[in-house]
DNA sequence: CAATAAATTTAGACTTGTCTAAAAATATAC
DNA sequence: GTATATTTTTAGACAAGTCTAAATTTATTG
């Protein structure tokens, strides 16, 4: 069944707010995500369940059933791929890519997908570290620990982000806190929660609590 | 100004069925190739028109506009640059890639477009020898000769195509009758208007004439 | 558990792009 | 040059997706 690309974008919203599709999700929490308004997803949730994409019962918020789940990874899949071709192929920063993904990601073909996949090298993670899934709907098992959880002493190299916001990425970019550096937690602040870090074993910096629990390593 | 896929997809076909923007295209010619009614191409044209991108007086054709000529080019542009990455990067067959560019041409991103034709090599022209207009929307100037038109004994090297068909795509594949091949016109019949060549200095290979007019040599 | 608050759905309208059928304009033919 | 054929436009309707405002359901709270 061929999608509009309104209902692939509902889908991949429900996907990402229900964490991967295990919990319930909200009719507002959608309108938020996808900047409209309730009644337009209480609309869009009523044809998403014609089609056997979504489990709804009014007023019990939503579940993907097993087809609309794939369907919204396969869109995950897509929008993770491009934004490794636009990093590292057409050499735009992790902060410029988001946007143009979310155009490319609705390019509805199969074999681009998988030729773009295998060009790429089957990349398993995005340039913010969130994993790719394969061309099954698989992620790879990792446990990424954020930052502000990590005990003091421990080390660890910065594998994502939970948030992708264009400032959040420049302000790590300035900070070079990016993909791949070695990082050791030398002291929280009770205070605050702040953290002091030394990045590659030689500059010290110090992030706030809030910085901290966006950044993932392993 | 943003346009929507559909206004421009129109401004696209204008611009085909005008040879480039110069001649008037009718309602009927554009129904035609968007496969849609007369009275649907009505109602955008008005729409069109409004934005200033054609001149249109009703019942006497369109033309585009400076700016309708130049967002059409933009879109050609974008096409034939993906339909170049889908055969050398992707490695598609050149009968493969048209539908996907259809899609992949309207994402509108001008720093995209640019890096893409960058890390091509800025290629001035497509997998089908169609030009491919710069970022300023000039075309290389060149002038392609059907084949049906060459002379007795005359050779040229193969470099586009006038026919888009898969069937004839992969009519010409069969044969050999790629781009880059060097070609000598050794007899043409007059009953018929078939010709026979001399592929690459080896292969004899007779094609009717409908054939040798859709293909272009230098 | 009754009263209020919050979340969700319904009702009705609007936009974009499309269609069929009918009317109007233009082109062609005798 | 009038009749006929073709092309184009108008009129009215429909589907997708959205909105505001009102009604309804669920949650909270004293
Ligand atoms: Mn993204
Ligand atoms: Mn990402
Ligand atoms: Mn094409
Ligand atoms: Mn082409």
């Amino acid at each position: 069944m061929i999608l509009s690309l309104t209902e692939e974008n509902y889908l991949k919203s429900i996907f990402h707010l229900s964490d991967n599709g295990q919990t319930a999700v909200n009719t507002n929490h959608i309108a938020n995500q996808l900047n409209t308004r309730a009644s337009s997803v209480t609309d869009m949730l009523k044809k998403l369940a014609d089609k056997s994409l979504i489990n709804y019962q009014p007023y019990q918020g939503v579940t993907l059933t097993a087809e609309g789940r794939k369907k919204a990874i396969s869109i995950v899949r897509r929008h993770r791929l491009w934004e490794v071709f636009l990093v590292d192929k057409l050499h735009f920063g992790w902060d410029e890519v988001h946007d143009i993904a979310e155009q490319l990601e609705h390019v509805q073909s199969d074999a681009l997908t998988d030729r773009l996949a295998d060009f790429l090298g089957n990349p398993v993670a995005d340039p913010h570290g969130d994993l790719i899934p394969d061309k099954n709907g698989e992620f790879e098992q990792t446990k990424f620990i954020p930052v502000d959880q990590m005990s003091t002493g421990h080390t660890g190299i910065i594998s994502g982000v939970s948030e992708h916001s264009v400032s959040f990425l420049q302000y790590l970019q300035k900070h070079d806190l990016v993909l791949g550096k070695h990082i050791a937690l030398l002291e929280t602040t009770g205070f605050d929660g702040s953290v002091t870090l030394l990045i590659n074993q030689s500059k010290e910096l110090t992030i706030s609590k809030e910085a901290a629990k966006n950044i993932l390593v392993l």
